[in-house]
RNA sequence: GCGGUUGUGGUGAAGCGGUUAACACUCCGGAUUGUGGCUCCGGCACGCAUGGGUUCGAUCCCCAUCAAUCGCCCCA
């Protein structure tokens, strides 16, 4: 019997490895120009990391988390998300130190124990951005037009833009109060994912695709009627720039990001092409996330993007970019095999990407290989070519052939 | 975690309760001497996800498991 990969885990294979590079190449460009720094953090931490950053009630921390107890007794959880970890090292680290504003990407595997579709697995790769120390909107700003300068240059298409802002400790209490109280006397009419977030986040109802669209939904307060003036003025001011940016946006009074730390600015990115699982990016301000993991107060903002999905979408829309790999030649060996070997290393050695099939295969078959393999130059080498010392150089998309001096192979090969 | 659909070779797929499981592509070999991309010829599933069951007999019927997928939940 063989043993497959979990389930919900992929292998990424070599032919696809191309989209990945091209994707990941992508996004270190665009990091690079907005002043971005990768980081990379473990792939687990302890268990209490998440708890406290993520906060009991999500269901990605209550459900979805990979926790195992280690061979020194200590509570283990594979990262079902990757903030929380970049604040971690940004402390320990004292990243804090360098300068008021620290701007960091990371890219990795995430886990998620969940029932997996596509576009949804449990273990997916994120990449993502965190601006740590700044509380300006302009910052704000930045990191969604960050996301946004990304995708469009992957050229994809059918993408939307939401935007919330779901206060602050000040007045989001003020307001989940508020809904609570309305709700309270409607739960006979809520179905019964909602009568459990009425419990967990009353703000949950409000997108509930069985109730959403209900009147007395429709019509409970709106947040916007709650925010402090701090909130509120900061979410002008975000607005402002991305429409100075001429960046299109849909106000979402109902979108709700699911991880508990996010104060003020919420957003996410959908693209139509990918069924229920449309979020490919989303993320939104944390001001309260380094005190509550033991800093000094520090504001804070990023997104995370779902490689996976951005890459099925831009399947969908024949998009996916990659990366080119320019094979140089192709050694053809008539039982000519360690004169083969010599003029390899020759050739590799001078920094040229020199393939050759092992096979012992007929000049035939070689030459079939060579053609496939996409070799700009066939190399063929025999008995006569030994004699000789020279190589029988052919280029494979001219049809031109010659006789070359084994020492002038690669001037030959680079005219 | 809940509900639905699906599961035939490397790939896309046809198929029927009963002798050799279509077809296409890929791949491999060949069309005489050391030459590819075109053409032609030939080869490639002892097996129809796995494990049970029904039956004289199952790839086609039933059950379970596993996996993929769609929707929900959640989220990226």
């Amino acid at each position: 019997m063989l043993i497959n990969a979990p389930r919900g885990t992929k292998d990424i294979l070599p032919d696809q490895m191309s989209n990945w590079l091209a994707i990941e190449n992508k996004m270190r460009e665009v990091c690079a120009r907005y002043g971005y720094d990768e980081i990379r953090t473990p792939i687990f931490e302890h268990t209490e990391l998440f708890q406290r950053g993520i906060g009991e009630g999500p269901d990605v921390v209550d459900k979805e988390m990979n926790t195992f107890v280690d061979r020194g007794n200590r509570s283990i959880t594979l990262r079902p998300e990757n903030t929380a970890s970049v604040i971690r090292a940004y402390l320990q680290n004292k990243l804090y130190s360098a300068s008021t504003l620290v701007k960091l990407f990371y890219m990795g595997s995430m886990f998620r124990y969940d029932r997996p579709q596509a576009g949804r697995l449990r273990e997916f790769h994120q990449f993502g951005v965190e601006a740590l120390g700044e509380a300006n909107p302009a910052v704000d700003a930045e990191v969604i037009l960050l996301a946004l300068e990304l995708l469009r240059e992957f050229g994809l298409e059918g993408l939307t833009l939401k935007l919330n802002t779901v206060g602050c400790p000040k007045c989001r209490p003020v307001y989940r109060q508020k809904l609570t109280h309305y709700f309270s006397d409607k739960l006979d009419e809520l179905c019964g994912d909602c009568r459990r977030r009425y419990e967990k986040n009353p703000l949950r109802i409000l997108d509930c695709k069985v109730d959403g669209g209900k009147e007395f939904v429709e019509d409970a307060p709106k947040i916007e009627d709650c925010l402090c003036d701090e909130c509120r003025d900061h979410f002008k001011k975000v607005q402002a720039l991305l429409k100075a940016a001429g960046v299109e946006y849909e106000l979402d009074a109902r979108l709700v990001r699911g991880l508990d730390y996010y104060t003020k600015t919420a957003f996410e990115i959908r693209c139509d092409d990918l069924g229920a699982q449309a979020a490919i990016a989303g993320g939104g301000r944390y001001d309260g996330l380094v005190e509550e993991l033991g800093g000094i107060s520090t504001p804070g903002i990023g997104f995370a993007l779902g490689i996976e999905r951005l890459l099925l979408a831009l399947e969908k829309q024949g998009k996916l970019p990659t990366v080119e790999r320019v094979i140089d030649g192709f050694v053809v060996s008539m039982g000519a095999d360690s004169y083969a070997f010599e003029l390899m290393l020759m050739l590799r050695r001078a920094g040229l990407t020199v393939l050759m099939d092992f096979a012992q295969r007929s000049m035939k078959a070689q030459m079939k290989q060579a053609a496939k393999s996409g070799a700009r130059f066939a190399l063929i080498v025999g008995e006569n070519e030994v004699n000789e010392r020279t190589v029988t150089l052919k280029n494979l998309s001219t049809s031109e052939q010659q006789s070359v001096a084994f020492n002038e192979v690669v001037e030959a090969m680079r005219r």
